[in-house]
DNA sequence: ATATAATGTGTTTAATTTACACATTAAAAC
DNA sequence: GTTTTAATGTGTAAATTAAACACATTATAT
């Protein structure tokens, strides 16, 4: 039951025409989109970012962002942008969190969706301009512009809890790796050390790998057998979903 | 290394003078949140609508949302719409997913942010105005206007989720609550059935539930004890968080 | 007083996860 | 070409966790 007090709070739906007229007029904000691309490389877990020119923030690093067009679907927005920073099409973009402070950026209101992607730094060639783009330890990230540290940090976390649920992780690997590639993948996006033994068990359990027969080539130590990830197997299983855990 | 073909593709960092004249210009676009709210009532799992009147969607619901202001944090955005349409304030709301097709909204372009929230319906006394608000079985959602079915979905599977992973429930519970309560509850959320005993041993062993030494009231049945949950006990410890499981 | 319907409790089995050691192979060093 | 080195490749036992399952107890309702 409402009381007098309460009710002063409360505010009509709004009719189709004020909503326009807000729409159209006064309650309008920037949106850019930022994207947090991980690589893998020399076995270790990398980001790449792209040096800002913005005076304020000389000498720092900045995410992969821009503006979102008024006419142009968010998600579309932000293979856009991916592809006007780097080239790069036909990846796989997953949004993590959109962050609305007021004042998060120095150019006025913006209010930024990340968005995440994986890809191998070795067969997507980036056409990286006048050396502004440069590949990232994650391990060694410091000083970014704005709040893309903390962006960053929630999309490393993210992956962090996906690459567990999905197997998300092949997108950083060639397409034929070994099983210690896939190990050290691993052991670099979620910082721990594994038991080779219990890893290899667990993936040959799962069934997802397929021995292509052939070995490494060109490594300075005994040469492993090579795999490749059955995506079409993984896509029929139905996973249990149960299970309380925390 | 990047070709003549591929540089067309890129495009160099923008200026901040550059940016500020598109986040005051052309480049903006509305900003809306809107909040899914879950409660729990007669072994039900509920979502808080509210009667869209807009004549485009007339006799359908809607999710609780309103745009965000230009100088509204946008976190502070969702509690404030879920207060002015629910009365309900401190309310643990936690941000979703972020909708941004073109024409996704009647009124123009509209992005809009949805939160979740999980509240106690007997504890949490709405401001129901003219019995627009009404509480719907998930189960039986139907008809949302705009595209508020798309995100009722995205969050009740969200919800369903991070139940499994986090002590929410008990937001949607009396302080004070049985054990049958506790599983019906997860029952209701999961939409499974769930072995009595195994349940009871579960949360036991977790250790996180506090034996008030109090029996149910008015129930027409044996009453059973009552428990709280320690959430000091829980915020201490911490997960494991490995275990590769796809 | 009886019937009913829910609470409360343990054990056994299966499945999963963890810990752990040695033979094999190819490259590198000599 | 022999030896050394460093990685690959494999299996088993123990511990932990999850799943299946039945009966006595208690308060309410009849």
């Amino acid at each position: 039951m409402a009381n007098e007090d309460s009710l002063k709070l409360l505010q009509p739906v709004k009719t189709l025409e004020t909503i326009q007229s807000e729409v159209e007029n006064t309650n309008r904000i920037a949106l850019s989109v930022d994207c947090v691309i991980f690589g893998f490389d020399e076995n270790k877990l990398k980001v790449l970012l792209i040096r800002s020119d913005l005076k304020k923030f000389l000498g720092k690093w900045s995410l992969l962002g821009d503006l979102v067009f008024p006419k142009e679907d968010l998600d579309a927005a932000a293979d856009r942008i991916l592809k006007q920073r780097t080239g790069l099409s036909d990846v796989y973009l997953e949004q993590v969190h959109t962050f609305g402070n007021v004042s998060r950026h120095p150019a006025g209101r913006v209010v930024t969706v990340a968005y995440c992607s994986l890809i191998n730094v070795q067969h997507h060639k980036l056409n990286i301009l006048d050396n502004e783009l440069h590949w990232h330890d994650v391990k060694n990230v410091s000083s970014l512009a704005f709040d893309h540290h903390e962006i960053f940090d929630t999309c490393l976390k993210q992956l962090q809890k996906r690459v567990q649920e999905h197997p998300l992780g092949f997108n950083l690997l060639p397409k034929k790796f070994s099983l210690r590639e896939l190990q050290n993948l691993y052991e670099a996006i979620l910082d721990i050390k594994m038991d080779r033994r219990n890893f290899r068990k667990k993936f040959f359990s799962m069934d997802f790998l397929i021995d292509l027969k052939e070995m490494e080539q060109d490594v300075p130590h005994r040469p492993g057998k090579l795999y490749k990830f059955n995506y079409e197997k993984y896509e029929k299983k139905k996973k249990r979903m149960v299970g309380i855990d925390f």
